[in-house]
DNA sequence: CATGAATGAGCGTTCATTCAT
DNA sequence: TATGAATGAACGCTCATTCAT
């Protein structure tokens, strides 16, 4: 039973779950997804039996499940954290770019994690990929790029190809994050900022 | 055994070491690393026992092994048919980025299979990722950017930074095809082309 | 999980890690260390599955160290209740041969499960044979010897090899019991104690 | 097929036997009988299918009694080379046991080898052991020893204890090179001798 | 609320052996 | 004569999960 019959959990329950989310978030993280095992967990945990893991949690895939939300909690709070977009198309997609780098610069766990189950978690064992917060993300910058159009601030590029290819070079920075430690973010998020600054500007001349 | 004492094969030998090779690429392709197990190899191959599969590849890691060679090997070829690399950094870049999606196009199931066993094989149970064919793309990449740059047609970008965001906008082409198959690669390669083009571009008038 | 957070063991789990160390003793004793599989330990514990002896080790190690660790107890008990080694080293010596005779016909089970595991467990795959406890027993045999020698009561031979003569006419009684069962240990253990009197005693009149 | 129609085997066919029965003996001898797979034993033999070896032999049952045949063999021709037992069973008895050491000394490989099957080898997977040679062995001593009481130079022992304990000390010597090479084997069957005349003779003044 | 105990299914691997040249 | 190819059975081990307190 995960909750009593005023259909709440208890301050105890509810610690005892997002000790185990957390673990096996860690888990994640530091050695990939499939080393989230219920024994590994249990065992990080100081948990004596995987069965309290089964009593909390309804399967793997709730598990997991109960990770994700975390950990778009997590992000969901961080976003709300950040100033306002821009009007300016040019400089909501800059500080699109810079939000995204910096959340993954303070909350690599979360973001490793995050990747490392979008790869390789397949719930129910049916979808290969979980689009739908890919598409969410992608949406937004297309959004942005759309505007920008509009407002003929930038030139006429595909709104949905130059979309994924600034997404994916932020989804990338997660990994990048574990073999470099060290990585100059800001650094890097400058550079990116600019790529596809000139990469989506009008040209004052015209032209395509 | 697997050889004889000349240390060749007979071709039988050959021919169901690359229909086992064969089907674990596309099993990999289609259902991701971990799905391509000796059991399911074995079923989609036709073969009786899972031991037919040892005979012939000392063990799992040899089998993954044989797959990543045949994948390089594919890919080795079609390198090779390719026109020689432009010698104007501009052209150089337009024309890897077209051949990688290319590439991508053309053989949608190595390149798929490559990109889950890069991410999800554990080799000897040690190494996370191996990054060294990463690191040979990227510095491919970097190669043709720093040209440009000594050349003063290029602006005065990180060039890592800049070849990790060109490479890794094109390692998802094939994740990208497994989602959309009727995806106009033409059109996308043409949009990358630009994208970049316009974002390594020294301007006329000069500055950063 | 084998433990709780106190590191003890519940008593139905001490219950099923006896059954099963028992059984696997007696398998052992029975057919030889080969024939000690988990699921000939399974079937003959009357055990759904291996996966419960896993569970209550870590492996087959893990089972085998528990069986030895468990005829070590059974010995040190035996040893416990005989009496203080007498002073004389004749006396000593016989008393040494009497017990480890005794030793034997009470726990025959015990000594052939243990001259088997000796011979052919390989812990972590590695060490061909575990000396130490052989060592063990040569070395108290040796050290009467010697006393004895010192003493004058004993000629002067070599003590280990003496020792080895000792206890490898010992050693040889388990595996004598398998072939003949109603074998009079009582007259073995007078034989063997009056053949080694005759070995080891100093020659009145002198001589080497 | 292992015989022509003339029911010999070809001389090629035979160096194949001898070679293969070679190498599972020095396989067996130095890492144990377990180690003598099939397929270790091609790959030692430089031989690229099991099959080959199937071919030759019948079985895995066929194969260790090849061995155990050539080693018998040896040991014949050792025994047939040794001067006439002699007449006096004390000279006999010592003869034995230098024989017996001599022979663990000059075929090592074989001796250890013979060990290990007789430990390890359960033919058809009925008997546990092989007694027949062991037996034998001990009947040769208790004949000796039978023959020195009827002539009044040995005491009244059990002679089937006494030739126990005596073959024993011998069977051991092949497991102690293996710990112990550099063994000075002419002391040691100094040492056995000595012990076990004294042992066996009777007593000048009478006594039991 | 937490767990102890047990489990069926699957993993890669190794075994001696058989079929077909 | 020798082998290449394939195989069923069993191995120890790990997985998430269920039953019963």
């Amino acid at each position: 039973m995960r909750v009593n019959k005023q259909g709440e959990r208890s301050l105890t329950n509810q610690a005892r779950r997002a000790q185990i989310v957390q673990v096996t978030m860690d888990l994640i993280a530091e050695q990939g997804y499939h080393a989230a095992t219920f024994q590994a967990v249990a065992k990080r945990a100081g948990i004596a039996s995987t069965r309290t893991i089964s009593y909390h949690f309804a399967g793997k895939d709730d598990l997991i499940a109960a990770v994700t939300t975390e950990i778009f909690g997590v992000i969901g709070s961080f976003v709300a954290g950040q100033a306002t977009a821009p009007d300016d198309p040019r400089d909501a997609l800059a500080a699109y770019i810079r939000a995204a780098v910096a959340l993954n610069d303070t909350h690599r766990t979360e973001m490793k994690a995050l990747t490392s189950i979008v790869l390789d978690h397949r719930p129910g064992g049916s979808r290969p990929y979980d689009e739908k917060q890919e598409n969410t993300a992608v949406g937004r910058v297309q959004d942005i790029l759309e505007r920008g159009q509009q407002a003929r601030v930038f030139r006429q590029f595909d709104p949905w190809v130059m979309a994924v290819t600034v997404q994916r070079s932020l989804d990338g920075i997660a990994f990048l994050l574990s073999a470099r430690p060290d990585l100059d973010l800001g650094h890097y998020a400058d550079e990116l900022v600019r790529t596809f600054a000139r990469a989506t500007i009008a040209i004052p001349g015209g032209g395509s």
